[in-house]
This record gives C-alpha cells, structure tokens and sequence, in this order.
DNA sequence: GAGCACTGC
C-alpha cells in the first residue's frame, strides 16, 4: 500500500492545538505538482539521477555531472566509478604555510560550480518546501521526513538548515557533575548514514553545491566526513556526514552532542541496531532536560524512505510525555529561546515524492517452487519480447542461486536464435572480488542485453545502471540471532513489502520500467511491511555494553524503538557478566569501560585484554588475529579445481595445525613482511587483499589504541625481529572471552558444547576440517544447513575448566 | 564440503 500513496509535503498552516501536533499530509495540491513533476522527468531524467544518495553510492560525486549540469547519461557516470575526486576535492594539500590567501583565489572555480549546481538543485522535489521546512523546524525541535528516493533530501536538508540562526555557536553555561563550566555550543549538523561509502559520497556532493572544499582540505572547508579508518574535516566543519557508529563512539565522548545544533538521521527505515540506539539517546536528548547542553536545545530530523513514521511520532511524544508536560526550569539561567515555546513539543511529519518513474508490477499467477526456474523463464521471455535497450536485474538469495542461475542462462542463451542481440550474464554478491564487481557497473557493448543475477547487494549497496527490468525471487537470505541456543542463523526468508518495493523501484530510476515478481499477489499483500529491525536479530552484548558505558544502568527503561524480548536483555547481560564487563550489580566495571571503547565485539575485547596480561608479545600476536576476525573472510574461495591445488599448496606453509587463530597469525605476518608486492602475494595464496587491507587497518587501529592504553610500548611496537608465537598463550587469552564457545570430541566422533551439549560440526572452511581433537574453541557457532563451528581452534580440557571457572 | 548485507575514537 504505501507505494500507491501520493502524498505532498505537509500542510502546516492549521491551527496549532494544545497538544502535540502532527500534520499529517493533504492530497489536495498534489495534481497540479504531480503532472509538473512528470513533465521534469521528461525533460530532464538525468538530473534526478545524482541527487539522492543510493544513487550515488557507488558513484561518487560524477564530475561530469558539475562541468555540464543538464545532461549526463548514467551509464557514464557509472562506466567510471574509480574517478572518485571531483575536481572540486582535489586543490587544498594539507599544507598549514599555505596563506590564506592562496585558498581564496582557488575558490573561484568551487563557486561558479556551486552556481551551476544550483539550476540542478532548484529542480529537486525537496527544494520547494525549503522554506516550510525552516520554519517548521525554527519553532519545533523534532520533525520526521519521509521522502522517497530521488527526492534530494539527503543532500539538501543540512543545507536548509545551516544557515539558520539557532545553527550558529552560542556560549553557554554547562553544569555537569556540579562544576560549571563556559562553553560554545551547536554550530554543527551532524548527518548519520548506514554506509561509509554514502556518508563520503555525499559529503563530496554537499561540498560541491556548497562551493567550499571538502573536509581537511581546507582551513575554510564547510563540509566534512567521518568514517572509521577515514575522517576528513577541519574546526570550520559545519554539516558533517558520519556513519551511525561514529556518532555512537563520539556521543560516549560527549554524551551531549555539544558540537552539534542539529542531528539528522537519514535512512532510518533500514533500522540497523545502531540506528536504533542513536535514536534512543537523541530521544532522551531533546525531551530530557538540557543541562549537558546550557539549555541550547537540539535539533532533531529523522528522515526515511517508508511511510510508516507512525511508530516514529509515537516515540518521540512518548519521551515528551514521560518527562511531564512542565518544562524543567533551566538551573543555570540560560536564555530561554522561542525554542522554549509549547511548540518545540510539536512533532510534524513531511512528505517529500519521489522522482521514479513508473514501473508496472508483473505478479507470478500461481505461487512458485523453483524460483531459478521461473526467474530463466522470465530472462527469456523478456529478452525476447522487449526492446533494446533494457538491462535486467535478478534478485537472487546467495551466491549459490546466482551461480546456479549463471549456468543455465548462459547453456540456454547458446541455443537461442542468433537474430536476438546477446546476453551478458554477470554475477554480483558481496564476496565477488572487486574487480567482477565493476563488470557490472559498465555499459552493455552493442546489441547486448546485461543480465545481472544479484543477491540483495544490489538492493542499497550499490546500483546498476541501465536497468529496466527487475525480477524478484521475494526471498533474502537473514541472519538471525538465536538466543536460546546462542547461534547465528543464516536462513532463507521471505522479504517484506518495503524490501520488495525498494527492489522494483530499481527498475525506475532511468526510464519507466516494469517488475516480475516470482510469487503472487496474495503472497505479497501477506508479507511484513518492514525489514525486521536488526535489534530483534543480532546478539545485544555490544549494544548493552555501550548503553552502559554511556551511564544507561536501568536498561529496561531506556526508549527502545522496538524494545527487544526480555530473553535477549538477559542473555547479553549474562555475556557481559562471564567475561566480567559488568559487575555483580549490573554496572559497569573498569574492564567493560575499556572494552566499550575499543571497536571490537565485547568477547573480542576481553580477549585482547586477557592478552595484555600475557606479555607484550602475546598482545601483538593477539591483535593481529583478532584484526582477522573482525573482518569478512579472509581467505578467498576456490573457484575452479586447478586454481584450487595451486593455492592449496601456496597456503599449505601458512597453516598450524594448532588451528585457525593461528593460521590467522602466520597469514598476517607473512603479508605484512611482504613489501614488493602484497597484492600479487595476496593472489597466489587464495588470500583477498582486500580483507587484508582491512585487517591491517584494524591491527593499526588496535596497535594505536593499546599503545594509548599504555598495554604497549613504543619499545614493543618498533621491534623488528618477530618473536617465535607462543600458540598455549593466545589460546588461553581467547578463551578469557570464549570459555562459553568451546565443543568436546565425544565417543561417536561428533563434537557436542561444553555449554548446553548441542552438536556442532567443524566447517570445511577451517584448516581443522575433518580433525578429531580433545576439545576446540570457535569463533562463530552458526547454522546454514546444519550446526556449524567456524574460527576454530585445537585446545586442552582443562584449559576450558579453568576459564570457565574465572581462573584466567 | 561451504560463504545475505552493513558497521566501529
């Protein structure tokens, strides 16, 4: 249902009541906007292609796209997705002699194509509500944006809002723990994303139409970024793009967003666990009192693709409600604003359409079994009764529908009438090395139609162009949480209304486009409207921790939008009690504070701590392992037989028989002593260098921090000579945080858990595959098609005893 | 004999 409503941004002139007012949209202005809108897209398609951020995702900023604004084929800008810079990020070399001067001159050309870009930006959907917008937001603190794709929104909103006077710096008066102290607060806008790549992408963008360089580019850079492993942005930063984690790390710093006037949260209907944290502490932020703020108030703006903003309104009065109708009188005697007004309880809800074109929806008439099947039916049948050009995009499961469908496509496509253009069959799912993966962003060469078989990858993540034609299998693979059996699940489920709207929506963006849906009618009206939020789904361990670090002890109380089962709650507080994060009475204890900060896992971060006690030495053999676990697989997997005995045998002098961990060890100390040619060492090992360029910037990371820590010497680190790994002593630090993740051999061969006794099968990824050993410590305990152990390692009985035990 | 997608001072 929501893809059928057509709604216009709010109307907000109605009286304000007493209560907390939502303006809901009115339908009445639509016609007239809509056939306006219809007729821009007619006229220029292409402009809508570049202003909303999924758009862009994988396309950063097409530099094209600012020398000549008006028209520029997606196809294009798409072909190359390497030219990251736009000429505008380039010019400022960090250099601190450079005068000020010389910045200025080089701004010229940064303005006029500010200037330019502004022809582009007055098109967007958004633009017109500007105004609304600022005003709505000068009286109220919280407002909920639903703008569909296309509408400019993330791009455009910080813009809005930057120049407003309660954006500016204010001194106040901020008294926390009885001190009181003088200090500026707001200037800032803070932009949360998902993705790193959006974050960056955008920022990029938002720096060009702003006219000013991007990040620490600049001493005069407006516009900056915050990533993991990659921050750009200078004291004169004032709207700032950074992923939902980062703003959770930085608001353990400064529980108060004191640097900020305003926090906008984009793309909250994917509902990540972070994003709902985030949301949690803005909540208590703008309805508790505004002490840690000097009573400057915050800002508020969460903004989504789906309409569902009931359960948003609804939050956010709900924390207007609970802290009582009377406004605490500020202690401190700062200035009580307009904010201060009854209205800044108001809640208002704006809709911004969307620029898709349409897509005719193709639903299966009977349900189907076999959904590879039905898709090559369907690839067919399109390909030969629909005109060129027209690329198809299949929504698959997994790596394993897509390469059984890779298959048959290409057998079939050999026997067809050669008078038909060909088909181009390209695979795409995340672990398809990078280079397979930019096949799918080129054209299709002449009279040649693509066929991009995909697993949800390509449903945010990343967008292909020249795609006309979705087909939905309706399926996704999920991963799930399993409490009471403390396993991942990775299953196969049905997806729900928004994911499958979002997938059709895929076929629209270039030209009106149509959808096949593999299941029928009926199947779709019966699926959930939302994704199921990532709270319910994932293990809470890490969540808990950083509310407890953050000085939430009453976890029941804290303003879950969707508020985990109680199970749940006390399965993650009895994780962090085993490895000692918590103490006794539920409040954090010095080691939980120290693990909260680190960017690991809570279990990883005990083990890391575990190591610190074990020697210098220890730690630095820890970290590299840990580095490993803490990203995708790093080792690559065999495609064709030949390949694989060769890199079978390139390996075989990395693997310990003591296990995975240790093999880890090796991998890492071999590719980081490799310095002519790591890539094509990473290529004859089977191993993936870009894993391993993440691993060796976690290891830094991890390196900087405990060095911080003072858990390593400078001394430490410099040494050059490597030391022989003692395997009992990074064994035992692992099992400080994975005492509970421990199987023994029992007599029918099988391996059960020395905590609950479940089966669980050493996967074939691990180089103890097929080996019997006294007892083994894993990583992940996750189910695909039967109970799997994966990260594992050989260790002793009585090691387990003791752990377990707490005797570390 | 096997690998949905993201993310972190």
């Amino acid at each position: 249902m929501p893809e059928k409503v057509r709604t216009v941004f709010a109307n907000s002139d109605d009286d304000k009541a007493a209560e907390p007012k939502i303006s809901l949209q009115t339908t009445e202005e639509t016609r007239g906007k809509k056939k306006k809108n219809k007729k821009r897209k007619r006229e220029e398609p292409e402009a809508s292609q570049n202003d909303d951020h999924d758009e862009t995702s994988d396309t950063p900023a097409p530099k094209k796209q600012v020398e000549t604004p008006v028209a520029v084929p997606k196809n294009q800008a798409n072909a190359a997705p390497q030219s990251t810079e736009a000429p505008a990020a380039k010019p400022y070399p960090k250099s601190k002699s450079k005068p000020f001067t010389d910045t200025k001159l080089n701004w010229m050309p940064l303005r006029e194509k500010a200037k330019a870009l502004l022809e582009v930006r007055r098109k967007l959907p958004v633009f017109e509500n500007a105004d609304r917008i600022r005003s709505l937001l000068r009286e109220q603190d919280v407002m909920l944006l639903v703008g569909e794709t296309g509408s400019g929104k993330s791009t455009q909103i910080p813009q809005f809002l930057v120049d407003e006077f309660w954006c500016r710096p204010v001194p106040a008066q901020i008294t926390r723990n009885g001190k009181t102290e003088k200090k500026m607060v707001g200037g800032c806008i803070a932009i949360t994303q998902p993705r790193r790549v959006a974050a960056i992408t955008l920022a990029r963008r938002v720096a060009e139409e702003m006219g000013t360089p991007l990040g620490s580019h600049s001493p005069a850079s407006k516009v900056g970024y915050s990533v993991r492993f990659d921050t750009s942005t200078s004291p004169s930063t004032r709207v700032k793009f950074l992923t939902e984690g980062m703003l959770l790390q930085e608001m353990l710093h400064d529980p108060y967003l004191t640097k900020y006037s305003a926090v906008v949260v984009d793309e909250v209907h994917e509902r990540g666990i972070n994003v709902d944290l985030t949301l949690g502490f803005l909540r208590n932020l703008v309805s508790g009192n505004k002490e840690g703020r000097g009573g400057v108030p915050l800002k508020v703006v969460v903004m989504s693709a789906t309409a569902d903003m009931e359960s948003l309104t609804g939050f956010f009065q709900e924390g207007y409600r609970i802290a009582g109708p009377e406004k605490k009188a500020i202690e401190n005697g700062a200035e009580a604003g307009p904010e201060d007004s009854p209205s800044s309880r108001d809640i208002s809800v704006c809709h911004i359409k969307g620029r898709q074109f349409p897509v005719k929806t193709i639903y299966s008439p009977a349900p189907v079994h076999d959904f590879v099947d039905a898709a090559l039916k369907v690839i067919f049948q399109i390909h030969q009764k629909e005109p060129m050009p027209g690329d198809i995009l299949v929504f698959l499961t997994g790596q394993e529908t897509v390469e059984a469908l890779e298959h048959l496509v290409n057998e079939y496509a050999m026997a067809m009438d050669p008078a038909l253009p060909k088909i181009l069959v390209l695979p795409l799912f995340a672990a398809l090395p990078q280079a397979a993966q930019q096949r799918v962003f080129a054209p299709a060469p002449p009279r040649t139609r693509k066929v991009v078989l995909s697993t949800n990858i390509a449903e945010t993540s990343v967008t292909v162009s020249g795609v006309r034609h979705v087909i939905d299998c309706g399926k996704a693979k999920i991963k799930q949480f399993r409490t009471r059996l403390g396993l991942d699940s990775l299953l196969v489920k049905p997806i729900s209304k928004s994911a499958a709207i979002q997938r059709k929506g895929r076929a629209g963006r270039e030209a009106p486009g149509q959808c096949f849906r593999l299941y029928t009618e009926k199947d779709y009206l019966a699926l959930d409207e939302t994704n199921t939020p990532e709270i319910l789904r994932c293990d809470l361990s890490q969540a808990l921790l950083n509310m407890k670090a953050r000085g939430v002890d009453d976890i029941v109380r804290f303003p879950f939008l969707t508020r985990p089962p109680r199970e749940a709650l006390e399965k993650a507080l009895l994780q962090l009690l085993n490895i000692n994060a918590l103490q006794e009475d539920g409040t954090i204890s010095a080691v939980g504070l120290h693990i909260a900060k680190l960017p690991l896992t809570p279990t990883l971060g005990r083990v890391l701590l575990a190591a610190a006690e074990n020697g210098h030495e220890c730690l630095l053999d820890v970290i590299d392992i840990i580095s490993c676990l803490s990203v995708e697989n790093i080792f690559l997997n065999t495609t064709s037989e030949e390949k694989k005995e060769a890199a079978e045998a390139a390996r075989r002098d990395l693997y310990r028989r003591e296990g995975d961990h240790l093999t880890m060890l090796m991998t890492v100390r071999a590719y980081a002593s490799e310095h002519a040619d790591r890539k094509a060492w990473a290529e004859r090992h089977l191993v993936s260098h870009r894993a391993m360029q993440s691993v060796m910037d976690v290891r830094k990371q991890l390196r900087t921090q405990c060095r911080q820590a003072k858990l390593l010497t400078n001394e430490a680190l410099n040494r050059t000579s490597l030391h022989d790994p003692s395997p009992i002593l990074i064994l035992q630090s692992f099992l400080a945080g994975f005492a509970t993740n421990t199987a023994r051999l029992v007599p029918d061969g099988s391996y059960r858990t020395i905590v609950g006794n479940q089966t669980v099968a050493i996967h074939p990824s691990s180089v103890l595959y097929g080996k019997k050993l006294e007892a083994i410590m894993y990583n992940e305990f996750v189910f695909t098609n039967r109970s799997y152990a994966r990260g594992v390692s050989a260790v002793q009985m009585d090691w387990v005893g003791e752990a377990l035990a707490g005797k570390d």
